[in-house]
DNA sequence: TAGCATTGTGGCACTGAGTGTCAAATGGCT
DNA sequence: AGCCATTTGACACTCAGTGCCACAATGCTA
């Protein structure tokens, strides 16, 4: 299993667990300090007091310490835009955006101290992009249910390339705000004036 | 000079273009053949008859062979965007879009066999979306244009983003059909559906 | 609680990307 | 030809990431 459990684990499963928060704890102090490419994951693991080796048992890459919050994020994303009965496909979407949308606000500073490391690096930028394509992909299935013709999933798929386009630029902006954005409320406003490119037939 | 001018260049420069050239078309066979992960730097410099440390000197990654054309659409996106005399920020930017889209029609077979590369590799793909975000950075500047007020340039952004996001995937779907889908007349109808964006105040 | 199977860990050696350095080769010019 | 500037190739190095194997810790059972 490479889940980490949360429920009735032995000591094996709690050590796991820790060994993962310290290294986290670890890169994300050391990121910070002096900034992600300056930083080596033999830092990291020394700091963490685990072997260079058992660090990539636990991540992938180095740049994987970083990115757990987004994985949850779109685990989450993905669970909300389950079609409830009798919803409008873009009514799914709408509420899931921002119900995940609250959730990036309850972790506000963990969100926001991961951004100010994502956001000095074009590596570290450039896979935070993948993310966004990730939920894109999302998106268009859920906008594309239950819509029938050819165009129909065409005309999905572009919407939803223009709100995760639309919204990317709102999370930014909250970010760069320090947080104090109404997120949001922000974005609601903007899903409202994208709302015109699934509900327009013609 | 890090440029490889096109017009009277000696013996020196005419090399320079020559091994590039030779670089760059011995990666695309080796990718297009085994794949661009399983390629390594020290077979294409062999390909190509360089050392390992010149392809280096040409190419600051192994990535960057690819993404040359990338850069050039860029820099005429930039220029394509300087404003005509009396022309609406939209409009600028509709243009400018359309004239880009023109000359990636132009290259279609190379850029369809450079899609078919990066399609298949997820670092490549991260890599890829960096330059839509130029893109967005470029649009978001041409459509602030004019405009006063706070709020204008938040909108400007939105809509930026809302635009990268929804041609992406007309792109996308152009790629995907091989370039036979009509690549400019889906990207204006997709333009047309967002101008909504700008044009509404409220 | 002693013993055994399971599982995680650390060390080692390896490949591959990317960089600094320097001597040698090559083109440009007189 | 001969001098100067630039480019190249070779070598050595750092760092990310991986396969392998011996060893240690845990969990389970008698």
């Amino acid at each position: 299993m490479t889940e980490t459990e949360t429920t009735d684990e032995g000591l094996r499963g709690r050590k796991k667990r820790e060994a993962k928060e310290a290294i986290t704890a670890a890169a994300k102090r050391l990121f910070t300090a002096r900034g992600f490419p300056a930083v080596t994951v033999d830092e990291i693991a020394l700091a963490a007091n685990v072997s260079r080796r058992t660090f990539f048992r636990y991540f992938p890459t180095k740049e994987d310490v970083l990115f757990g919050r987004r994985e949850a994020q779109l685990a989450a994303l993905e669970i909300a835009l389950e079609p409830a009965p009798a919803e409008a496909p873009f009514a799914t979407v709408r509420r899931a955006l921002i119900s995940v949308s609250s959730l990036h606000l309850a972790e506000k500073e963990l969100v926001l101290a991961e951004h100010a490391i994502v956001a000095k690096s074009a590596e570290l930028l450039a896979r935070d992009l993948e993310w966004d394509r990730k939920a894109f992909l999302l998106l268009a299935r859920a906008l594309a249910r239950g819509s029938r013709g050819k165009d129909a999933a065409r005309r999905a798929r572009i919407a939803a390339g223009a709100i995760v386009g639309a919204l990317r630029v709102v999370i930014e902006e909250w970010v760069e705000s320090g947080g104090k954005r109404d997120l949001v409320g922000e974005g609601e406003e903007a899903l409202d004036l994208l709302a015109a490119l699934v509900s327009k037939p013609q």
